[in-house]
DNA sequence: GTCTATATACAGATAGAC
DNA sequence: GTCTATCTGTATATAGAC
C-alpha cells in the first residue's frame, strides 16, 4: 500500500488545486453536511464564487475530492516478493495500518461514508459517487484476497495448517482488522495505542495457521 | 442485552413524548445535521414551535433523545447463570448481535458520531462530553469485562488454557465483533449475511481458548 | 401547551465587473 | 479566472394569540 500523490508548495497550485486540497479535508474531518462551501473557499483562501466557476455545485466538488482522496493507492506486490509466508502476512498487515495512519483523514471520511450509506445524491445510478464507494471495496477485496493468496501458497509449502479455508481466513482477518481501525477511531485513540492489540493478535493469529512441526 | 420499553399507543402519547420519539428516529436514520426541526415536528405531528417550548434548542432536543434511546438497554447476567463457560460465550456473542439487529439504526448513529468524533469523548475523563457517549462506552466495557470474567472463570474450572490472559483476549474478541458489525454496515450487507462469519468466528475462537483433552 | 406568524442567520448558487 | 455583491431558499429560534 503505497502513496505516489506528487505534492507541490502551497502558493503554486492553481486554485482549483487549492480548493480540491481544501475540500477533501474538509468534507473527511466534518463529512458532506457540515462544511459549508464558505468554510471551504476560506482554507482554500478563494472566494466562494470561484468555487462555482470551477465546480458545478456542492457535490459535484464532493465526488471529485473523493476521488482524489482514493486515486493514488494501491497494493504493492513487489514489495512481498522472495519473504517467507508468515512475513508476507505480518508486512500486509503492517502496510494496511501504516495506510490507515498515514491517511486517518481519508479512510475516517470513507468509513463514515458507508456507514450512513451516504454515497451522496442517493443510491440510485448517475451518482459516479458510487465510483469511489466502487474503489474503496475493491481495494477491501484486494487486500483480502492478497491475504487469502498467502494462506493458500504457505499451505503449498506446508508452512501453514492444510485444514483452513483460505477464503474464510482471511475475511476473518480482515474483519479483525477493520475492527482495530473502528475501534482506534470511535474510542479516540491512537495508532500507538492500539498497536499492542495487534501485535497480539499477530500472535494469535500465527498460532491459529501454524502447522505444528512437520 | 435485553430492552424493556414501555410503549404506548402513538395518539395517547404526550406531544413531548412524540417528539423525542420522532427525534430519536429520525436523528438515528439520518444524521443530526441533515434532520431539520421542521422534519421533526412534521414526524411528531406538531408545530416547529412546540419542540422548542419543550426543548432549549436542537442540540438539547437531539441530547435528550440519544438518551432516550440508550436507556432502555442493559446486559442480563441473569440469563447466563448455570451455563457451561463456552456456551456463555456463545449466548453473549449472539446477544450482542441480536441487540445489535434489533436496533440498526441507534447502532449505526452511535457509531457514526464516534467515528466523526462529533461528540467530544475519548474515553479517559475530561470530557462534559455527551452522557449518551459515555453510556455507549460503558456498555462496550461491560460486554468486554463480561468476557473476561467468563474466560477467567473457564481457566479457574480448567476448561479453558490457562497460559491466556483474559483481559487481553475479551479486547480482541470485542475487536472481531465490532469488526463483523462495521464490516456489515459498511458493505451494505445484511445481519444473515454476516452469520457465516461469525460462526466461523466461534469456531475458530473456542479452538484457541479450549484447553487440549485434560 | 399548542398554535400562526415572523425574525434572523446562513446555506448554496448566480450576475456581472475586472 | 477571480472577485464583490446579491438572490433565494430554508434553518433555527422567538413573539404572541388562544
Amino acid at each position: 500500500m503505497t502513496e505516489d500523490r506528487h505534492s507541490q508548495p502551497e502558493e503554486m497550485r492553481a486554485a482549483r488545486e487549492k480548493i480540491l486540497a481544501a475540500a477533501a479535508r474538509l468534507f473527511a474531518e466534518r463529512g458532506y453536511e457540515s462544511t459549508s462551501l464558505a468554510e471551504v473557499a476560506r482554507a482554500a483562501k478563494v472566494s466562494k464564487a470561484l468555487i462555482f466557476w470551477h465546480f458545478d455545485n456542492k457535490q459535484q466538488l464532493y465526488l471529485t475530492a473523493l476521488q482524489k482522496n482514493l486515486e493514488p493507492y494501491h497494493i504493492d506486490r513487489e514489495e512481498l516478493a522472495g519473504l517467507e509466508e508468515p512475513d508476507q502476512i505480518v508486512r500486509l498487515i503492517d502496510s494496511f495500518y501504516q495506510f490507515v495512519n498515514d491517511n486517518v483523514y481519508s479512510v475516517r471520511f470513507f468509513m463514515t461514508l458507508m456507514l450512513r450509506g451516504e454515497l451522496p445524491l442517493g443510491e440510485s445510478e448517475a451518482s459516479r459517487g458510487s465510483d469511489s464507494l466502487q474503489r474503496v471495496n475493491e481495494l477491501y477485496r484486494a487486500f483480502r484476497q492478497s491475504f487469502a493468496e498467502i494462506i493458500a501458497h504457505g499451505q503449498q509449502r506446508g508452512v501453514f495448517r492444510r485444514s483452513l479455508d483460505p477464503e474464510r481466513e482471511a475475511a476473518l482477518m480482515l474483519v479483525t482488522l477493520v475492527g482495530v481501525l473502528a475501534q482506534q477511531f470511535m474510542l479516540g485513540e491512537t495508532f500507538e495505542s492500539s498497536k499492542g492489540l495487534i501485535e497480539h493478535y499477530k500472535q494469535t493469529l500465527f498460532e491459529r495457521l501454524r502447522c505444528a512441526e512437520p
